[in-house]
DNA sequence: TTAAAATATGATACCGGTATCATTGTGACT
DNA sequence: AGTCACAATGATACCGGTATCATATTTTAA
């Protein structure tokens, strides 16, 4: 603190000066030390140390129009795939100097359209947004201000921005078929609410298509549409068992929901995969640890955050010929559930 | 698109002109509105929204010297106790105009050093840190920009900061004491890693407490350190049934480390409680919806996140007389395992 | 040896808001 | 009518980096 008696922040003009050169010639030894003589550059880095400069960075936004922010958008952080994904998103991030901004929209557009405008004005250099869903004024606002945009989790040729995910369509529909090609003839479905949520929407059309590809016909019975909880999966179970006599099978869209089920056919002594079978969707590592282990479909969030990352770094530097779908593609873990 | 053709960003230069009024009158009009005729308010508002403006909040904060954003920091985004906190955290602070800034450190304080550095480059307007355990250049950093900071979940009067949490100590306390009432007489302790993590440490030493306080001894066999993990958990528990035949109940320092340990007994067909008790710690809705329910310690992470937020705003706001200490409690749940 | 090219440093201005102070307009009160 | 208080608006400068262009220094080539 004695370097800095009166509180004032350090700037680069006080480094310039302890260090005997110009302001901008500091700047350069801090960030392009290629353009600086080796022994400037350990000057200015002394009296940036002894100083304990930290750059501002609204300054440099400001004059170099970079931000080095990237938005992002889950529709939640209480759902551990997102909480995930955010996490290898921003450790491909930061040690390319770049900050991640966080954002959840609770599966709001509009709420997501504030965050949009939130980061805009931050001027984020580049924003992953979950899905292709969004406002008009959203997308305005990306178009207008040009922001490098890349949606994750699910793909489609649709969309006006770059996709880095898997097929949620195709994924329902060859773990129905799956299940169909077990034997399973009753087969009921939990999903995520559906408004607002094409991952969602996907998932159920794939299941339904899979039924219907082997000549039967989709029963709205057997169908709940449920938010992403133990107990809102644990209610659908309750729910379809008492409404359907014969159900053998349930596919559940997401592992939480399928493990509200399990729960709830384990109060009712129903035993799986023995009584009914049962599968769920994202692999998450409680579907894993737990026994019976839950047959599931693996997606590679992972990967996904790291493509995510990339792909969002490549447009900010404005290299070309980036894939607009990256299918990275999701397995089936069969495991006892099913 | 029309209103700007050449792809510049709009200023609120552009959005005065338009209006027919100065830049500065523009910037009040969006802003400190009451400086401004209602009238001219109105020409203003047009204005931007026919410009479509965005403000750039880099000059903004440039300008004023806030930045309107907070930095938070917690060990991990995979834990959903975190990711609930910054759940709750964000949505107390975005009504009120602030940005989250987030970052995980993986219960690293070097690489919490690395992002509070490049929080206080942002210009974070404060900071909420997990726990009390920070390097030197970190206190200092903090010191000599004076960010108002608060530690979250866990409290001390050792630290130099604001805190907002729970005694983990007690409360490790408090359920090893029950867990004796209960009449189990060898209590075995999976906790977390203790290295760099304050909380981990002081559960530890709760349960210790308790168990001396009987006039017992603490028996390191009885005792694992283990990752946040449920597989870790699960292995820790199997090493624990191996090496301690007498073994008649467990307290596991996390829900996800009871989680893994539950799992491991199911599949050596231990009955929970019957043939050993168990307890978790943090009330995450896995234990809650699983049957039987887990027996833990109801951490108010939600009122912890909002109270730190809400802080945090004070804080910057300079308002006066805010508790250093701020002990939000915690609750026994009684319930299944114990 | 000297011009040309490359390297290193500096002066100035600018990014886009807004703090600060100055100015003008408006009504209130004497 | 004149002074004062206050409201509304504007001119200017500044926040703290760095882009841009100019200048000085060194190296290379001829």
């Amino acid at each position: 603190m004695s370097t800095n008696p009166d509180h004032k922040p350090v700037t680069i003009r006080d480094v310039a000066r302890l260090a005997g050169v110009s302001p901008i010639t500091a700047s350069r030894a801090l960030s392009k030390s290629h353009l600086v003589k080796a022994a400037t550059r350990k000057k200015v880095e002394a009296a940036a140390n002894e100083l304990k400069f930290i750059s501002n960075s609204a300054a440099g936004s400001l004059s170099n129009r970079r931000s080095n922010m990237v938005g992002i958008i889950v529709p939640t952080l209480s759902n551990a795939i997102f909480a995930d994904t955010i996490q290898s998103i921003t450790s491909s991030l930061m040690p390319e100097g770049f900050q991640a901004l966080v954002g959840s929209n609770e599966y709001c557009p509009q709420r997501e359209e504030d965050i949009i405008r939130t980061f805009i004005s931050h001027r984020a250099d580049a924003l992953i947004l979950t899905g292709h869903t969004h406002t008009q004024a959203a997308e305005e606002m990306i178009a207008q201000y040009m922001i490098p945009t890349v949606e994750i989790w699910n793909i489609s040729d649709k969309s006006n921005h770059i996709c880095v995910g898997m097929s949620n369509y195709q994924a329902a529909f060859e773990m129905t078929s799956f299940l169909i090609s077990r034997g399973y003839k009753n087969i009921g479905y939990i999903g995520g609410i559906l408004e607002n949520n094409d991952r969602s929407q996907d998932r159920m059309r794939g299941y339904q298509k899979a039924i219907e590809r082997c000549g039967w016909s989709v029963d709205p019975s057997m169908m709940r549409e449920s938010a992403y909880e133990f107990a809102s999966g644990a209610a659908a179970m309750q729910n379809l068992l008492t409404k359907s006599r014969n159900l053998d099978c349930v596919f559940a869209s997401s592992d939480i929901l399928a493990f509200g089920a399990l729960m709830e056919c384990q109060r009712n002594d129903i035993r799986i995969p023995h009584d009914i079978a049962l599968a769920g969707f994202d692999n998450t590592s409680i579907g894993a640890i737990h026994k019976p282990a839950l047959t599931t479909i693996s997606v590679p969030w992972q990967r996904i955050g790291l493509k995510a990352a990339e792909i969002a770094l490549r447009l900010i530097r404005g290299e070309a010929g980036i894939n607009k779908i990256n299918d990275l593609g999701f397995e089936l873990k069969v495991r006892d559930t099913a």
